[in-house]
Order: structure tokens, then C-alpha cells, then sequence
DNA sequence: GCAAAATCTGCAAACGATTGCACAGCCCCT
DNA sequence: AGGGGCTGTGCAATCGTTTGCAGATTTTGC
């Protein structure tokens, strides 16, 4: 007796499966496996294939992706690991490689990685239960095993914005060093000398590289970097940001212009600024890297170097489904190029305070509650 | 002969099943099974739930969550379904929510609708096929088939942030007219009388629970409501919050102050205002709403109504939990309530401009690039 | 000391799809 | 007219778990 009548009247409690839908267009389960997979329909006669088309469409039928799974190995879904989705530079990059990644019939898993390498760890080895079929990491760190772990599951993953330096894996980043020397170099033009940097965290490719393309900007612009100071901060936050630049500044007072590793810190040197009586912009110059959402309206208004969110996560999208029709293929590291969009938050420096060609300088504006 | 030899000395290039951690163990796959299942282990006895744990460690076993859910018809999966992750108020809600399910043992799946009913429909089935066992909507708009088609999946849902009217699902939502009211009194006693409405979108409940609390303040405080001018926005975004305030100040030159549905459209609104000449807070008070991620920052920092983001991620994960365990069982429509953050948005009316009280007019900054 | 109860573990049937293989027609060619 | 290709469909094994049931062993009660 079948599980239940093709006719009942009632709304339907359980979901159709595939054998429900055999019996209603009168043929065998695998021949409606076949019908509905687009890659094996031409096996089948036309009639075959609109007959049961149809009883699926009226009992509603809709694959069980885990079935499926089990029996292909593979579940059509990719991971994407972000260490923190509250920091917006995120959101856009997983939007572009979900777009992308749906085109070609991948859903997408977002989760967040809180920059701990055990939850990262966790996270991998739950996908890997999932039967992910493509690992996009935005999380790694130095010393992070997802990669050893993706690999030993033997699952194709891909690196966006931070690289591993060690590793192989393809990735798609900034070319940070570069980035940064944009930003050095539109200070220098504005006349500064005693320039700081105000580093990512440690373990960071994106900390270490920007940290490398500053010191090369400076010598390349025949200043000593040893005479720069840099100071790390704890994490890309604004609370980090922060305490690193009262730090920063209580140790070289005289400094004029600061270049942060990302935008997120800038947040927290405008506070540190502020809270010293000092103007940003005006009395200190800051830049910013990453040009995240909203830091054209902060006050004043950053500037930054911005980088190609969308095109990041697209591309990185794209070489994951690449790696996955064939692994360790084309094994690409793709830096994208980025540019200096310049605000407000910087001045003309010290040689030239008060010349024509400095931006008008902002006055900062009491924050409320 | 088994697939793989146990003491192979290569790295092992397949995973190991539940049936060689048994041959390992030397015990039935199913004695495994209930082994390495907290809710089973008890009906072993100690020493064949140790060497079973020992094998599976040995092997680095990972229960394949494909083979489990088919069995079990359950995925430990749950999706949140949010509208666009590129506004930053989602972000927190996601993961407070996200926190809450991880400690319940699920993973999250995180995806956008766009405000596209078509896109939101295909995720629900896309879902459904997963065997999500559970649905958080922060999506819905009227009209939204998202809820027949969870409960024709037979899926646990609940919303989150958006009410759906006419609906019973369980819900998790702001006392958005409370939250209007809040901003209205204090441009009431800051002595505007020309307040217009900035509302959101048609259809979401959010625009018009703000729509009729903005009407119902002002009654209440004794002005006609239908003496204020509203106009609706298309959409919750800087852009269409530029386009209709430019509109409503065409319309009604003589405003004052307008109170925003949403902080995405008070962007817009800075935009419009400033494009005419004068100066938000100084010439035209602006509130907006949610006090999102970085509207502490923009110029002038921004009076708005605070919401509980992680509150209301906290406990709509919650809600669903119960939901799951027992479906139907407490069906809540939970209202958190809101605050108002006063910042530099806002000035004094025209009846004491230049009253003492009144909070130091802003300056607004010139925006860079 | 023996039956009954309690405790542990194994057996085998699901769960719902996919896919290599076999086979039944049919057409065409010689 | 009969054999050799095609084409289209059915058969059955398989993916890796879970779980009701039953068998085997031990413990308990009298």
C-alpha cells in the first residue's frame, strides 16, 4: 500500500519523494531522476520527461539535497568563513561571491570565525560533515589549521583578502603594499615628515604586508623607515584602534600624520585624537585602508584606500568553482589593484600648514551620548 | 576485504565511515552509533563507549551529517533569511542569533533575499531541500509567500525585526510605534511644530507600525497628525531616502524636522539637505531609527532610536528552539522595547532657536571624492 | 540453583536519491 | 528475413547513518 493516496483530498503531511512522483506519471523512480536532472533529460524520450515534469510540479516535489548528497558526495553548497560579518567590509565581498556562486547553483553557508582559530577549526570540520563542496576563507591567520584541515577532508577552498604566506592555496587579495604606498606617498606630497603607522594585528597578512609596503613607501621616497614609528594594534578594531594610537602618540608626540592598516582603526584614532584635544585632519592627518561603507560619512570624512569588495568576492567565487571542476588546477594568486580616494582627513603638513593647495581643514564635531 | 587497510601507513585519502571505526573497535557500526551519541551512550557500558571513542579519535572519524540527517530527517541546520546583509543593522542581529543556536548545537546558514519575493521564495525551497530544521525571516513583507511554504515544509519559522499582520507565526520585533514616539516627543520639545515623516517602504511592517506611531505621537501631543506631511520611500537605502526627501522638501519648504523610519534613509536625507544649502541639525532636524553601526560617527552624529540588535537575535534563536522542540507550543509576539540616543542631528524649533538650551548647532563637514 | 528481570550488543531495515548495467523494442541495412 | 546497432526505460546496488527489535549475557530474587 502506498504511503499515501495519490488522490487524497487533504493537504499533503509529508513531502513527495521521488517514488511519489513515479507513480503518478507511471514510470520508474530512477527515470524521474533522470527527467529532472537537466544533465541526464536528453536520455529520456520527450514524453517521458513532460509527463514527469508535470506530476512533479502538481505533487510539489523537491529533492532532498541530503539523499542526493550522500549518494554524489557532493551537496552543492559552499562555506564562506568570515572572521567578524559585524565589520562591513565583509558583507559586500560574501554578497559578490553569493551572486556568483548561485549562478552556478551553489547555496551559500556565511559564518563567523570570531578571529579564533579553535571556532574556526570547529566550523571546518562541521562543514566538512555538511559535505561542503568549496571552502571560502576570509578568516586565516598565521598558524591556522583550515587549510590543513580542508585539505585533509579533501575539500577545494580558496583565500580572499588575507593570503597565507606558506601556503599554496589560490587566493585573491589586495596588493596591500601597494595600497599603503599610495597612501604614504599622498602624505609625503602634502608636505609630511613625520609620518607613523599604525599596524594590524599579528599573525594578520594584511597587517604584515601593509606594515612591509609602508617602510618600502618611505624608503622609496628616501626617508629612513627606522626613523617611523609603527605600532601594532591588538585587532582591526575601533576599541584596539584606539589605545594603540594614544599610545602611538604619547610615545612621538610630534607626529603629524598617521596611515593605519584599516579602517576599522581609523575609527579608533579619530577617538584618540579627539580625546587629546587635537583635530583630525587639521592637527593630525589619518588614512585608511579598506574604504568600507560609511567612512565617507564619519567626520571628517576618511581618506582611504579602497579595494575592490565586489570583484574580490566574484573572483574568489569564481576561481573556488574552478578549483572544484579541477582541483589543483590553476593554482592563482590574484592581488587586486587598488586606489586612494581622497577626503577629508588629511592636511597640508608642517612645510606647508597654511599653502593654497591644502584641503580645507575640517573641524570635528562633538559627538553626543 | 575491507575498502581501506586499517594499519595503512598513507595519509588516509578517504574518510572513515562509522563501519571502520566499528571494525576498528571491533563492535557493531551500530554500538558506534549509540556510542558516540550523548543521548545513547548510557545504554553501553563504559569500557565499549571508551574503546569506541578511542577508534573514532584514532581515525579521526566525522559522522557524515548527510547519511545522519537522511536517517533522522533532521540536518541541525538552521538558515536566517535576511533582506541585505550590506545594511549594518543585520549583522549583529545575525549573530547574536548565531551564538544562541551554536550552543543548541546548530550551525547557521546565512543568506540575502535582496527585498525580492521571487529570490526570498527560491531560498525557502532551497531550504526545505537542505532540511533546515528551522527558519529565521528577518525578510518578510507583505505578500511574502516565505511563511506558507515553510508550513507547507512543514519547517519552524519565526520572524524576526519585520512583523507579518495578518500572520500567527511566532515573532521577535521592536515597538516601532513606541520607538516613533520617542523621537517625535523629543522634536516636540525641542520645540518643532513642522515635522514631517520619512516612512519606509509599502508593505513592510516596520515602515508602517512607524507610519501610524508617528501619526499617534503627534495626535497625542495634540497636533492634527493630518497636518504633517508623510511620504514613503522606496526602499530602506541612502539612495531612495535622498529621492524622497528632496521630494517632501520640494513639497514642503517649511519643515523643520523630519523624522526618519530607518537610519539608511536619515543618509539620504543628510544628502538631500545638504544639496539645498543648509545644514542638518542647524536648519533641519533629523531622528532616525535603529542606531545602527556607525551613525555615532557620521556628521552630525545621529539622534535615533536605539533598538535591542542582539537582544532581539538572542531571543529569536531562542523562540525557535522552543518552536522546534515543540512546535506550535508557545506561539509569542515578543516586543522589545527601544530607546533614544540623542546626538547632533537636532537642533531647537523656530520657538526657541536660539534658546539656551538648545544643543550647539553642528557644523557639517564637506564630503570628500 | 533456577527462572525472571535487567543489561548490553548485534541484526537488518529503513531514509531518498543516483547510476552502471541489462534488456526490450525499433529501425535499418544487406 | 534476420542480425546488429540505437534508444529509451527498468532493475538493483549503493551512499553512511539511525533505531526497533531480538538475542545473548549477566544480575537479581526467591
Amino acid at each position: 500500500m502506498p504511503r499515501r493516496a495519490p488522490d487524497a483530498a487533504t493537504t499533503p503531511p509529508a513531502r513527495a519523494t521521488i517514488g511519489d512522483v513515479a507513480r503518478e506519471a507511471g514510470v520508474h523512480p530512477s527515470t524521474v531522476s533522470r527527467a529532472l536532472n537537466p544533465a541526464t533529460r536528453s536520455m529520456l524520450s520527450e514524453a517521458v520527461a513532460l509527463r514527469v515534469a508535470d506530476a512533479a510540479q502538481r505533487l510539489g516535489y523537491r529533492a532532498s539535497a541530503l539523499a542526493a548528497g550522500l549518494r554524489t558526495r557532493r551537496s552543492r553548497t559552499i562555506a564562506i568563513l568570515v572572521p567578524d560579518l559585524v565589520n562591513p567590509i565583509f558583507p559586500p565581498i560574501v554578497r559578490a561571491a553569493e551572486i556568483r556562486l548561485a549562478e552556478a547553483g551553489y547555496a551559500t553557508l556565511v559564518a563567523n570565525t570570531d578571529n579564533d582559530p579553535a571556532r574556526e577549526e570547529w566550523l571546518v570540520s562541521r562543514m566538512a560533515e555538511h559535505l561542503v563542496d568549496g571552502l571560502l576563507l576570509a578568516s586565516v591567520a598565521q598558524g591556522s589549521s583550515a587549510l590543513a584541515l580542508a585539505a585533509r577532508f579533501a575539500i577545494p577552498a580558496v583565500l580572499v583578502n588575507r593570503r597565507l604566506p606558506g601556503s599554496t592555496a589560490p587566493a585573491v587579495t589586495n596588493d596591500d603594499r601597494a595600497g599603503i604606498a599610495l597612501a604614504v606617498r599622498h602624505l609625503l606630497d602634502l608636505g609630511h615628515t613625520r609620518i607613523g603607522h599604525l599596524a594590524g594585528p599579528a599573525g594578520v597578512s594584511t597587517a604584515t604586508d601593509r606594515r612591509a609596503g609602508f617602510r618600502s613607501a618611505l624608503r622609496a621616497a628616501g626617508i629612513d623607515p627606522a626613523t617611523a614609528p609603527i605600532l601594532a594594534a591588538g585587532a582591526y578594531s575601533a576599541p584596539a584602534g584606539l589605545a594603540a594610537t594614544t599610545a602611538l602618540l604619547d610615545a612621538h608626540p610630534t607626529l603629524t600624520a598617521i596611515v593605519c592598516a584599516n579602517d576599522m582603526l581609523c575609527l579608533g584614532a579619530y577617538d584618540a585624537i579627539a580625546a587629546r584635544g587635537l583635530a583630525v585632519g587639521r592637527d593630525i592627518s589619518v588614512t585608511g585602508f579598506n574604504d568600507m561603507p560609511f567612512v565617507d560619512r564619519i567626520c571628517p570624512p576618511l581618506t582611504t584606500v579602497r579595494i575592490q569588495h565586489a570583484e574580490m568576492g566574484r573572483s574568489a567565487a569564481e576561481m573556488l568553482l574552478e578549483e572544484i571542476t579541477r582541483p589543483g588546477g590553476t593554482r592563482r594568486d590574484l592581488r587586486l589593484g587598488p586606489t586612494l580616494v581622497v577626503r577629508g582627513s588629511c592636511a597640508g603638513g608642517p612645510g606647508r600648514a597654511l599653502g593654497a593647495a591644502a584641503p580645507r581643514p575640517p573641524i570635528p564635531h562633538p559627538r553626543g551620548a
